[in-house]
DNA sequence: TATTATTTGATAATAACTATCATTTAAGAG
DNA sequence: CTCTTAAATGATAGTTATTATCAAATAATA
């Protein structure tokens, strides 16, 4: 038995690349023929899997376009910021150092992906509920660093907030596709660290 | 001709009482037998129509639950504030007047209403996608109010800040149900309004 | 009462899932 | 390298929500 944590086998590596494939010809079919239009038994075809392999990757067609990355980085940059910052602030630096990396192209994708989940309902749903988690999450966090019950309602009631908030942002990048999503996710934050004068 | 907008016809009033009866019959089976394990031919037949009729009422199976007549109400009673008033202090105010009249029974209704929405992912991400139709809806009323455009950056902050406090009040609730709901959402928005302070 | 517009029910089809089982294929032991 | 084990895949056959369509029933109105 040998210790290698950072050298996937073969199977793990094939899993990654199967996952990568099937999201990339789903993404592909619904810029061509639109989210509704398109059956996972055509996904299916074009990735050269089984429908049954569809649904043990993605448990729901939603998710193909839902599964991101970003909340463990997100959370774990969250996570490294010194004990004692304000949790806003905190998130503010989480954010930057998460986002600020990306290269255009990239950026240019997830504005893309951000404009189809809000144009079909079913994907919108999703996406709000795993903010609705990372609410939770993130009141986990605050409540960790604080010596605070996750529970307390001040706790939850910073957390919603939070997330309202960069509820707020995606509905401005949804009606100005060309804003800098970053700079406005930082503005909004500071905007709720100063009280939210109007 | 006649014009009687107050009393609705012989097919109004049946619309409302079939509307009633499905839903009824629906959460009682919710009840007995969970969400999942209930078909909506199950429904259909306990409230005596066809299948057909069920989704004429109701477009979707979730919004058996998922509907309600709150909405307009708080709208109402938010614009109905007097002009100058701090916007979180007006939804205070609505949310007071329009909850405030419910009876115990209504409360327990609501609660166990709240509680099995939570419990089933498929009705969360309905209710989620309500409150985010909100922060559009709030945010303009703010514009209205305060002469700003709707789509203002700031003012959609403020929307999703509120919207996001009571997304965390439903979820203290849920983790709390004997706590009274008009209070928390009280104690909540005061919280916002004093910058939220940890 | 006759006509018109709504509402309803029946029927059939689509497509997202779920469960199950046999087959293939990588990992690890010797 | 080969055998055994465990994981991943594909095929098959449901179930159920949802949509479309059309004919029958029923309320509104002239």
């Amino acid at each position: 038995m040998t210790f290698n944590a950072d050298k996937p086998g073969l199977r793990q590596r094939k899993k990654a690349k199967t996952r990568a494939t099937i999201q990339k010809h789903a993404l592909g079919l619904f810029r061509k023929q639109g989210y509704d239009a398109t059956t996972v038994e055509q996904i299916a075809a074009a990735a050269e899997v089984s429908p049954s392999t569809f649904f043990r990757y993605f448990p729901a067609k939603e998710d193909v376009v839902t599964w991101d990355e970003f909340d463990p980085l997100i959370i774990a940059a969250f996570k490294s910021q010194p004990a004692g910052m304000n949790p806003i602030e905190a998130l503010r630096n989480a954010m930057k150092s998460v986002f600020g990396s990306f290269g255009e192209k990239r950026i240019t994708e997830q504005k893309e992906r951000l404009a189809l989940i809000l144009s079909v309902p079913a994907l919108k749903s999703r996406l709000l509920d795993q903010f609705f988690g990372l609410v939770q999450l993130v009141a986990g966090i605050f409540a960790d660093r604080t010596g605070h019950d996750g529970n307390d309602v001040k706790v939850l009631n910073l957390a919603g907030a939070l997330v309202g908030v960069m509820m707020a942002a995606m509905l401005t990048m949804d009606k100005n596709p060309d804003a800098d999503f970053l700079a406005l996710i930082d503005a909004s934050l500071a905007h709720l660290e100063d009280g939210l004068p109007q």
